[in-house]
DNA sequence: CAACGGACCTGCCTGC
DNA sequence: TGCAGGCAGGTCCGTT
């Protein structure tokens, strides 16, 4: 079961930078607390130092990264895949996987909650796009040079599964497990179709089906936004829009009269019609 | 180089 | 009822 707890893929992501970054943005930090510095990698011990007292700039995105730009540099962030930032007041009792809070001027602070602990929270003086973590990234989504000859010519020696290439982050970012499978449904593409497979027109639509799925998902976050200054909301996880994710056994929405099947590809559990995707 | 398996971690669900 | 076991997921790393 997703969604109850809500995977951070890219519009969880993104739904998050829009709805930290009004209260914090050219806010100063006025204290760091570390009550659990063991992630994915460490939390720089010295970050509470590095932090104190500097003014935040702003809050990119990069991928499944959250940037927050200072002065001195950039801290970064991942949610890994139970991560979630909120705004709460800087005297509300924090709770278990409550890891780090900075404290910003008005009494407002921003909490990071990981129960898992696959989330990061590191800090680079250098260009974050040089950070060895994002380096080797490929084009955001919506990046122009994301198009069908570029899938094409890095397909061609691709002999795998379609969903493990869209997944691979150095092909392009922001596609997870659920919006894999949701994309490749709606381009009428089987999942385990071999990558090298697929024509550059297929390619096209898959491009187009990947950017309208991100960009319901975020316009759905969008809506649910309040809920990063309250304690017990949820951002719209986009749960009751999703067409074949955990739907097996379920009607296709698309025809009607196929049930959805489920496949691992990947070690990774896949959703798919096999009458609507070939 | 591509592909695959393992590791990380905890909450939730299932089955005995 | 309690507990063990499986599973989920993003990303990195090591091996084939």
């Amino acid at each position: 079961m997703v969604g109850d707890d809500g995977v951070p893929e890219l519009p969880e992501v993104e739904t998050t930078r829009r709805g930290v970054a009004p209260h914090v943005s050219g806010r100063t930090i006025t204290g760091v607390t570390v009550r659990e510095h063991r992630l994915r990698q460490p939390i720089p011990a010295e970050l509470p130092r590095i932090l104190l007292g500097q003014r935040l700039l702003g809050v990119r995105r990069r991928a499944k990264y959250l940037l927050f730009d200072f002065r001195t540099g950039t801290l970064i962030v991942h949610l890994g895949m139970s991560g979630s930032l909120r705004i709460v007041s800087t005297n509300t009792p924090s709770q278990l996987h409550d890891h780090v809070d900075l404290e910003f001027d008005r009494g407002q602070s921003l909490r990071l909650r990981d129960p898992r602990r696959f989330g990061l929270m590191l800090w680079t003086t250098e260009e974050p796009a040089h950070h060895p973590l994002l380096a080797n990234l490929g084009p955001e989504p919506w990046d122009p040079a994301f198009n069908s000859s570029y899938l094409c010519d890095l397909a061609k020696p691709r002999t795998g599964a379609v969903k493990n290439f869209l997944m691979d982050s150095h092909v392009v970012v922001g596609v997870g497990n659920i919006y894999a499978s949701e994309s490749l449904h709606r381009a009428g593409i089987h999942p385990s179709r071999p990558a090298r497979r697929i024509s550059s027109a297929r390619y096209g639509t898959l491009i187009e089906a990947v950017r309208e799925v991100l960009d319901a998902a975020i316009t759905f976050g969008g809506t649910t936004l309040r809920d990063f200054i309250h304690e017990d909301g949820k951002p719209g996880y986009f749960r009751n829009e999703l067409r074949v994710y955990d739907r097996a056994g379920k009607p296709c929405l698309q025809c009607g009269d196929t049930d959805i099947r489920s496949r691992v590809i990947g070690q990774r559990m896949s959703y798919f019609c096999p009458h609507c995707q070939r």
